[in-house]
DNA sequence: AAAAAAG
């Protein structure tokens, strides 16, 4: 504990150090000061200039985009200022969107003023919900400016994807093969996505049709898009219908409830907000207003947010919980439901609160509203869970880009507990400086300590844990993005759904139990068809995970030390052949459990991995895989 | 047994 203090203490030395080298150096950053920006605000801008004076570079901002960064950095400093100043000026339309959430979190926040919406809203909801509003170049500059986050699957022609289910619409091959509308084939311009990604040329058409979805995609395959741009097409097209007028009515009476028309839950509070973002982005110029609701943010503010109108809304279950709680919310006119992480939605932990928010209040009924589903991974016994969500859906099972096993090289390595930081250490002395490595530990604990350990080691990194202040938790992502800290300590809050570029190496310093956990860690890398590592930490502690990951690393064509493999014979043999392993057989992809449900015909997914087809034992016959569909993948892939 | 999600 002291030597938390410590470090801390330490840092915020180092930070004033820093800020003290800015305002020397950037003598017009003073400016801006004056202009009274926090803190944060002004970290950010220093920062930004002095990764882009010629000193450091974190990898992941080379190469992108380099006709507007020409490296000087002095153009986006300028720019930003000057935008800064324009925004004072003008009480601009879009000014209200830009401020109100990411001005909450205090980061890099020029957002204006925003003030007397009243009128904006009114605006906002009544005209026609189709046609573009304005550019607002300001906004347009900071929703799109940032990395790329289309993906290239030019070369990926030949994914393999299954869609099961009754009737299931037509797939489509460029975004013009379906009517999305004038305001979204703007965004997909403006976000320079060139072609859909598989996920999104299946569930797009699926979507628009209305009919129900569960998705097995790897997240970064462009999931977050391949619902979000429907269904805000949807909207649009729609418009607001009676939300808009049991919206105005409740206003009258002051209580000033508003009623989202479509909802998406996530299962940590970052994820969350990565979707509110993409959500803005496809939202620019038209009148949906997307929000975000999560814990350990100031909920005065979510709901001040809120009462500027909410259209769209992101939100973690207890936060919304809450909200519908004090009134602030009303699904009664939410159409659209999506479930991202949905396996872990559904899991024992948070599978009540989804209920309430789902069955025990007063959203449509399934058949009604629209539900989709979306996850890396289906066992068996969620999708039989999802049912109670669900209407005459379809399954849909996308290949991902390379899997695991052409893109990630996984490595085991056998490290006694005592052992593990100087092995760490001789790991992260051997990585490039620029490289981004997320290192994961089992405990919030353990989180602090090797955190603090590194620290005083010398290495630039941060942490992020449940028991970091929300804060920090969104400081420290945000830090480990930008380069900043080139090396992250996480537990399970960052294995999931984050979409971080350019992390080459995923260290396993302590093993999950649970071989999900660890093909969902090690899918933090390797993603958007770059090359990525993951070592992991192996000793006596880990035996129960131990014939899983052997499974994983066969079916990946990984190189599998020979003491794994006699310790998985041997665990085999002493655990009398039950176990978890079972989970995996018959291969990691996720199939429509109703394919085989009844005769075992084992169709669809035509038999991959055929080893033990599934269904003996009482175990999780489907355990997923993230989109690693086994060694039959050969066959998928057409090589 | 731990982590996540409400405070």
């Amino acid at each position: 504990m002291l030597h938390r203090e410590y470090s801390l203490k330490d840092r915020e030395i180092d930070r004033k150090a820093d800020n003290f080298f800015l305002l020397n150096f950037f003598p017009f950053i003073h400016l801006i000061k004056f202009q009274s920006v926090n803190f944060n605000s002004l970290y950010d801008v220093g920062h930004c200039l002095c990764l882009s004076a010629g000193r450091y570079i974190p990898p992941h901002l080379r190469n992108k985009d380099a006709s507007k960064n020409d490296a000087s950095g002095w153009n986006t400093a300028k720019e930003a200022y000057s935008n800064f100043g324009n925004n004072r000026g003008k009480s601009a339309f879009f000014n209200d969107r830009s401020n109100a959430n990411r001005g909450r979190f205090e980061h890099g926040g020029f957002g204006g003023g925003g003030g007397n919406s009243r009128w904006v809203e009114e605006s906002r909801d009544d005209g026609d919900w189709s046609k573009p509003m304005p550019r607002n170049e300001r906004l347009e500059h900071e929703l799109f400016s940032g990395s790329n986050t289309g993906i290239n699957f030019e070369k990926y022609d030949d994914i393999p994807v299954e869609a099961t289910g009754h009737n299931c619409p037509h797939h489509i091959e460029s975004f013009q093969d379906v009517d999305l509308g004038e305001i979204i084939m703007g965004n997909i311009a403006l976000s320079r996505y060139t072609r859909p990604t598989p996920v999104q040329k299946y569930a797009i058409p699926i979507v628009k049709a209305k009919r129900d979805l569960m998705a097995c995609a790897q997240t970064g395959s462009g999931k977050t898009a391949a619902f979000l741009l429907p269904i805000l097409s949807q909207l649009y097209t729609e418009g607001p219908g009676e939300a808009l007028n049991a919206a105005k009515e409740n206003g009258k009476y002051g209580r000033r409830k508003q009623y989202p028309m479509s909802l998406v839950l996530a299962p940590t509070r970052e994820l969350a907000l990565q979707i509110y973002d993409e959500a803005r982005k496809f939202s620019y110029r038209s009148r949906v207003r997307p929000c975000v609701v999560y814990g350990g943010a100031d909920i005065g503010q979510q709901i001040r947010d809120l009462e500027r109108g909410c259209h769209l809304l992101v939100a973690t279950p207890g936060r919304l919980v809450d909200m519908m709680e004090r009134g602030k919310i009303g699904l009664d006119y939410c159409n659209y439901l999506v479930l991202d992480e949905a396996d872990r939605m559904l899991d024992m932990g948070f599978e009540p609160q989804i209920r309430r928010i789902v069955e025990q209040d007063t959203m449509p009924h399934k058949g009604i509203r629209h539900t989709m589903m979306f996850s890396a991974t289906f066992p068996k016994e969620i999708q039989i869970l999802a049912r109670d969500f669900l209407e005459d859906y379809i399954f849909l099972a996308v290949g991902r880009v390379g899997s695991t096993s052409e893109n990630i090289t996984q490595k085991v390595v056998w490290v006694e507990e005592s052992d593990k930081r100087s092995f760490l250490l001789d790991l992260l002395s051997a990585t490039g400086k620029d490289s981004l490595t997320l290192v994961f530990v089992e405990t919030k604990k353990g989180a602090d300590a090797l955190e603090d350990f590194l620290y005083r080691e010398g290495y630039a990194c941060t942490s992020i844990h449940g028991d970091r202040s929300q804060r920090d938790r969104e400081e420290a992502l945000s830090q480990f993005r930008s380069g900043k800290c080139p090396i992250l300590v996480a537990t399970a809050v960052a294995a999931r759904g984050l979409d971080i570029s350019n992390v080459k190496h995923v260290i396993n310093f302590d093993l999950p139990s649970d071989i999900e956990e660890y093909v969902h860690r090690i899918g933090r890398t390797g993603r958007v068809g770059n090359l990525g590592l993951a070592t992991s930490f192996f000793n006596d502690k880990n035996g129960n995970i131990t014939k899983d990951l052997l499974d994983i690393l066969v079916e990946a064509k990984q190189e599998v030390p020979s003491w794994l493999e006699s310790l998985a014979y041997e665990h085999q043999h002493k655990s009398s052949n039950r176990g978890r392993s079972k989970r995996f057989a018959g291969g990691f992809g996720a199939r429509d459990y109703r394919q085989t449900a009844a005769g075992g015909s084992a169709g669809g997914f035509g038999g991959r991995g055929g080893r033990n087809q599934a269904g003996h034992g009482g175990n999780r016959g489907f355990g997923g895989g993230e989109g690693n569909y086994s060694h039959s993948q050969v066959d998928w892939w057409g090589n």
